[in-house]
DNA sequence: GAGTTTCTAGACGATCGGTCGCAAACTGCT
DNA sequence: AGCAGTTTGCGACCGATCGTCTAGAAACTC
């Protein structure tokens, strides 16, 4: 065998480049070559590291997440808050970090949802896997809010889940049109500190 | 002056492919060639009835929210259930029709919010507008919810209409990953028949 | 050096949004 | 009626870029 050198690496890091080019821009609007001038790869490695821009997609779709549920377990770590406000404070800093990037770039697994989400079959399956995932993290949360009283308890932790996400997935698609996070805002009061009570 | 025969007719039936096609490929996935393919309108007549793509994209949002609203008002005018009745009527009829559509189309809105919400200004002043033509349908039907007491008081309309339309909107990105209408379902029940009542 | 594997320049056909010169169809003047 | 003038409709074409592929150079082991 012979030169195993950059592999790994550049395969990294045109995986970490796409969660920001996909999520601006979406699948469609982002070129191979633009990814590849922006981490200055060369155009003919692509396709030594994916099968095919939409496998890409998918492998992009799988570092998002993972990124993001690592960030939500760290969070948790040392989370000392009751239930609902580490929610709350979880969600915010994400809506901060939408500010820096002047509400231009969203929730990656929404954008492409929205774009691809009934053509890829692959980043389907990657999509659904990731809703999951989240789910599986958010949930426990919810139920814990729950035992704690803080949360009412006349609708399954997981149907509150699903319809967090929703709320919280539509708001972003606001924050696109409009250019601003109140509307993020205003929802993350609306249903942690009023819907969601008991 | 020669020659005004089929402009307005051809501008309306390019428009109206536009809402099936933007609404299922995204933007950047739909080509001009395809639309005008589609309703057989040759390829240099486009920049005769539109300046730009963009500009064609913001008109045909003005073209879905219109015949949305029209189908709301039409709906209205007969109803004779209370508020929430409607609303959940109103929106599982939506529903229904995303499944008649494989959920391969969901709400133009939202999908070309999430795509190029961020990017094209033209499109973006076309969402916030149809948004707030949607919103002046819906706040009144809440207001007489709540008057009615079968809406909770302690949230504005505006606000609780605001909620309403991230949540739907959410339920469509999970609707095009999942395949189903499941989630559309449950959260329509969640939120008029739990979180939205007193 | 031979052999093996990794990486990449460059080109592929297709399609992208957009343009343009001319044909077609009309009006108004003679 | 017929020609001139004006406006509209459209096929062909533009350069650019799309995702993808392949031949061979480069870098390694033995």
């Amino acid at each position: 065998m012979a030169r195993p050198r950059k592999t790994e690496h550049n395969k990294q890091i045109i995986l970490a480049k796409g969660i920001d080019l996909l999520s601006e821009q979406g699948y469609n609007g982002t070129g191979l070559k633009q990814i590849l001038d922006a981490v200055q790869v060369p155009k003919g490695s692509f396709y030594h590291y994916f099968e095919s821009k939409e496998a890409y997609a998918a492998q992009v779709i799988e570092l998002y997440i993972e990124r993001l549920l690592s960030a939500f377990d760290n969070y948790l770590k040392y989370a000392t808050d009751r239930p609902l406000e580490v929610i709350k404070q979880l969600y915010q800093w994400m809506a901060i970090d939408f500010q820096r990037k002047q509400c231009k770039e969203g929730c990656l697994l929404g954008s492409l949802a929205a774009e691809i989400g009934s053509s890829s079959e692959l980043c389907q399956q990657a999509m659904v896997k990731a809703y999951d995932q989240w789910q599986q993290r958010f949930v426990p949360l919810l139920i814990a809010g729950q035992d704690a009283g803080e949360v009412r308890q006349d609708i399954s932790a997981e149907l509150l889940a699903e319809t967090f996400w929703n709320a919280w997935e539509g708001s972003i698609l606001r924050m696109k049109i409009t250019g601003n996070t109140d509307t993020i805002e205003r929802t993350l009061t609306v249903l942690l500190d009023s819907l969601f009570r008991p």
